[in-house]
DNA sequence: AGTGGAAACATACACCGTAAGTTAGTGTTG
DNA sequence: CAACACTAACTTACGGTGTATGTTTCCACT
């Protein structure tokens, strides 16, 4: 017997697999036996190295948030917090099952409290106050991930877009729902793509920002 | 018998119980079991009246959607959509299960396309093309139901915030997190409240949708 | 060579959503 | 009034879940 018969598992081993299990089947698909199955090994057997589901997924999220490159100081403020936004997009993409999770709990990992960390560095740098730093960063992430969530469940691809208005058009009469009605309209005859648009919310919130640190001094600290 | 002994099951009773039991006891409460339980009946009775859990959470989320009072037209677009979004909040934080499940499946029902129409009407009458009304909408919703959502699943209440920020402040190290420890220092000793801030990025999000709205004429349909 | 400890396995429990089948009560019709 | 059809309740059962508890295997060290 070269080589032994059983690969030891490992708690990064686990996560792993879990990540890629996510991934490939959905969130749902994850349980602790099938996630053990696909380590061929027993269920039982994970829980020497975690201590229970949720603890296994607060590690998995937090090794996907390390995925996201982190904003570097000394840049165009503006410039890095795009940056950061769509890595994080990218990401989240990546990992559909991921933003769910990242608001569902909040407990903060390694990775985490580093992407926070550099998040808020470029936002002081940047001239912002502490309460604005504070508060900025929760509006872009609040954005980013609500952004993420929706993208994630929405029904149609982007290609079937303006045929799926179509045929949903008869279900929204104009004479109860007259704007969604013909904006619905717009989507299906091409007038207007429809599509959910992330630079839009991003740019109008990075503007807002800037418009903030630009303002003369008062309250700051 | 002069009452019947049986009061009888209808989808509407069960919607509203299961709100009731997912206010009090949390989404993770409400099982098929429990739910009927709470009726005085079997689990099974309920199918007869909602074809799964998954329609029954979707009345549910249809219902609570009803609950936000509806943008007028008319008036000051802003004041408009500044008041949606409180309203919004309130009942979001008044039902704390709701925001997840909004975001986690997109199914609309009656209550939320009539929300819906109504966000984009006052939109429209705002002056925003279709395209900016769509874009503005998603922004807007993004935003607060992403807040929604970190608000909900905040570990600590806002009053015990400060002690909370002291006690993490050991598990921050400024060699490591210098960013976030400085933060972390300000909660703890009271310069800054560290609260979250729905205000800044709702108004951060109405300025900016303002600034698009004076703007010259171009690309609008 | 023997032994201690880590980590795998096995069993079991209470709960879940729901398919399928059965029964009770009620309103309609002959 | 009797017979019936329909609705909506109940009962049972199945395969799945997370995980507490107990047992066994195997490796690394003395």
């Amino acid at each position: 017997m070269p080589t032994p018969r059983r690969t030891p598992l490992s708690r990064d081993r686990i996560l792993r697999a879990g990540i890629r299990l996510a991934d490939r089947q959905g969130i749902d698909a994850l349980s602790m036996r099938r996630l053990a199955t696909a380590l061929r090994v027993e269920a039982m057997s994970l829980y020497n190295h975690v201590a229970n589901k949720d603890e296994l997924l607060d590690g998995m999220v937090d090794s996907v948030i390390g995925e996201i490159t982190l904003p570097a100081l000394g840049g165009d403020w503006k410039a890095t917090m795009r940056a950061r936004a769509h890595s994080a997009l990218a990401v989240m993409t990546t990992h559909p099952w991921a933003p769910m999770l990242i608001v569902a709990r909040i407990t903060v990992g390694p990775n985490r409290l580093r992407y926070i960390d550099a998040t808020l560095g470029a936002l002081r740098e940047a001239g912002l106050s502490w309460a604005e730093t504070d508060r900025a960063w929760n509006t872009l992430d609040n954005y980013i991930f609500g952004y993420a969530l929706q993208q994630q469940h929405f029904p149609v691809s982007p290609d079937e877009y303006a045929s799926a208005a179509a045929s949903y058009l008869p279900m929204i009469p104009a004479a109860s729902y007259p704007y969604m009605h013909e904006l619905s309209s717009k989507v299906a005859d091409g007038s207007h793509d429809g599509l959910p648009d992330f630079v839009f919310g991003l740019e109008l919130i990075l503007d807002g920002l800037d418009r903030l640190r630009g303002r003369p001094w008062q309250d700051r600290g």
